[in-house]
DNA sequence: TCTGACTACTCAAATTTATGAGTACCATGC
DNA sequence: GCATGGTACTCATAAATTTGAGTAGTCAGA
């Protein structure tokens, strides 16, 4: 039950219809999260019917028409309580690392394409990230902007977000500079 | 079908039991993937079936028997096919992440609670890691072991590690300032 | 000697997440 | 005028992950 929380928190800050939800939850702007947009309809009913949020139908002329939600009181109550309880750890779970725990095993020439190409992503995550911050903070300083700002919640999440792709992209390069290293050095031998 | 080879890569740089195997993927220790001991159980079940890996029972007279299970060459080759593969972008999906998101609709103080007891649990990783780090390289440098160690597979995945800690470490305490001041700011007007 | 903790596993069920396949309508470019 | 891509959703199923509850023997400390 941590999708619920995670759209309640999304919808928090800003009223959404479904796709829109689901876009941000999919390309990873909502970076504190990651579901596909079955989940997020499916979770948007749940979350409705258990009175957390309210939907208003938003007609379109040249659109199929919408429904924005926005949280309710009780979605409110909700968001709080779970605040308060424990908080499970997070854990890396990434196919990559799966690939890099066993380079000492397989043909490296395609785990350096594949850290290649994540680093690749990670830089573009790196910029999108980098905007999004900008936009938010607008002309301010992060510093007074963390402040002095009215709305910092998704501020900060993003700050981790672009924190952790930072990482990766190093990591990946590195990883992918040693790889490449020892390639060569063997080949000489 | 990811699990699967997760224990393939586990396996192929040490011969180990499935309680072995299940407190690595438990505690952390194997930081490139997060498993509880039932799944482990059942896909070492179905590994072995599949002929990916084969176990062999060892009789001790003061514990109960144990199975230590090793790769085959077909199963070798899997990862060779998978690492090949497409990878999945991976995401950060934190229950941490989501009450933060929030931030700014909730009470702060129980939030500044949970981002605290999160940055000691880093801490401790960071601390686990670094020496993990300190075994697997001995007496070389780090520079030195990547360059030239006969294993870097575990190394590079435990620098991956190390560096999520330390963000989640770094990130947490200065979210934790921020909503302090925020509060001591607020309890001012 | 009893309690709690550790080794070493197993079975069953619930919950969550991912995959695949559609519907329908509008706008844009070739 | 037709294909491509975006908006806005839905339904069904499969796969992965988590939760809960056991079994059974060993060892160390109070």
């Amino acid at each position: 039950m941590a999708l619920r929380h995670a759209v309640l928190a999304a919808l928090l800050n800003e009223e959404l219809s479904g796709y829109q939800l689901a876009k941000a939850f999919d390309t990873g702007v909502a970076n504190f999260w990651h579901a596909l947009p079955q989940q997020l309809y499916a979770e948007l009913t749940r979350l409705e019917s258990d009175g957390l949020i309210t939907g208003r139908e938003v007609v379109q002329d040249t659109r199929p028409n919408k429904r924005l939600f926005r949280v309710t009181d009780a979605g409110t109550a909700e968001m709080e309580r779970f605040t308060a309880a424990a908080t499970k750890p997070s854990f890396i779970r990434d196919d990559l690392l799966v690939k890099v725990q066993a380079a000492d095993h397989v043909d490296t020439g395609e785990l350096i394409a594949q850290l290649t190409e994540r680093a690749a992503f990670a830089r573009a995550k790196v910029e999108l990230f980098g905007s999004l911050l900008h936009t938010m903070r607008g002309d301010r300083t992060e510093e007074d902007h963390l402040r002095h700002g009215e709305r910092i919640g998704p501020y900060l999440t993003c700050l981790r977000g672009l924190a952790f792709e930072q990482e990766n992209r190093d990591w990946c390069e590195r990883s992918v500079a040693i790889l490449n290293e020892r390639r060569s050095a063997r080949a000489r031998a």
